[in-house]
DNA sequence: AATGAGCACAACCGCCTTTGT
DNA sequence: GACAAAGGCGGTTGTGCTCAT
């Protein structure tokens, strides 16, 4: 039993792609566009399974792709929707024009996660190396199966003095879209909250804009569609209490935590 | 020059989500 | 609403390259 394999894996090629697949490939999307890519395959003459053309095209063939090294902003924007979206590779990639889900997820994997700990930083949740907090800064360490995320691994509790040493991630971001309409945003770490220990994305921040109390949906100022990170605002930044904070919750969970 | 370790990245696998019937 | 097919995603693996010994 089990599923069916999504393509006749006797009769496919597999492996690297070698000029002849790849222009086979062009041309016949150049033709006939993207889409079907079950059948793709066949109708283009390839012995490929066709998540492998979707793929190979997704991820080198398309032209407008962006090709050669990350910059330095570049890096940094990734480090910083990392630790808002997690290894939403996807979602990354999207505010990333030109680099690809795979692209990034490799890159990350390579360089970023070694930069980030030479910062003394992890990579998955963006806090500082466990062994970098003294033990004493530490209330308790206890393990909740409702936290936040969900997830039944142990949660910290840091100190208020701790938490706010070890919590202000200074996630401000310049984005690719609406920046000149909203002014630039310091991302939080809500403070009050279990901090999770697993490796989920530190999903409770909430938004505040550095000239006033306007609280602000990090989901909508990054452009987001609301599918996209789980927004459930009103859209209308004046809909928030001002006092109130909203969360980017992630995908998933049902609640609003404001 | 040989070779082993480490790195970078392309590609695959399996699961989840979305869409159509 | 149930089911199947297709698409999409993230984790993992395989392979080629570079560099140190």
């Amino acid at each position: 039993m089990g599923r069916s394999p999504c393509c006749e894996k006797a009769h496919t090629n597999k492996g690297a792609w070698t000029k002849e697949e790849d222009q086979r490939l062009i041309s016949y999307i150049k033709a006939h566009g993207e889409g079907c890519w079950r059948s793709l395959p066949k109708a283009a003459g390839l012995l490929r399974c066709g998540k492998s053309c979707r793929l190979r095209w997704i991820n080198y063939l398309r032209p407008d792709l962006k090709r050669g090294n990350f910059t330095e902003e570049e890096d940094e924007l990734i480090i910083k929707l990392h630790g808002l979206l997690g290894n939403k590779w996807s979602l990354i990639a999207g505010r990333l024009p030109g680099r690809t889900d795979n692209e990034i997820k490799n890159y990350w994997n390579t360089h970023i996660k070694r930069k980030l700990i030479s910062r003394g930083l992890d990579p998955q949740t963006h806090r500082p190396l466990i062994g970098a907090i003294p033990c004493n800064t530490m209330n308790t360490i206890t393990t909740s199966s409702d936290d936040l995320h969900g997830n039944a691994a142990g949660t910290i509790n840091f100190n208020q003095e701790a938490q706010d040493e070890v919590l202000n991630l200074d996630l401000s971001i310049s984005l690719p879209y609406h920046s000149q309409t909203v002014p630039s945003l310091t991302v939080e770490a809500k403070t009050t909250t279990n901090i999770t220990s697993s490796s989920t994305p530190p999903s409770n921040y909430y938004c505040s804009s550095t000239s006033g109390n306007q609280a602000i949906c990090v989901c909508c100022h990054l452009g987001f569609e609301r599918s996209e990170a789980s927004c459930s605002c009103n859209e209308g930044i004046g809909n928030h209490h001002p006092s109130l904070l909203r969360y980017l919750r992630p995908m998933g969970d049902e609640q609003e935590v404001e």
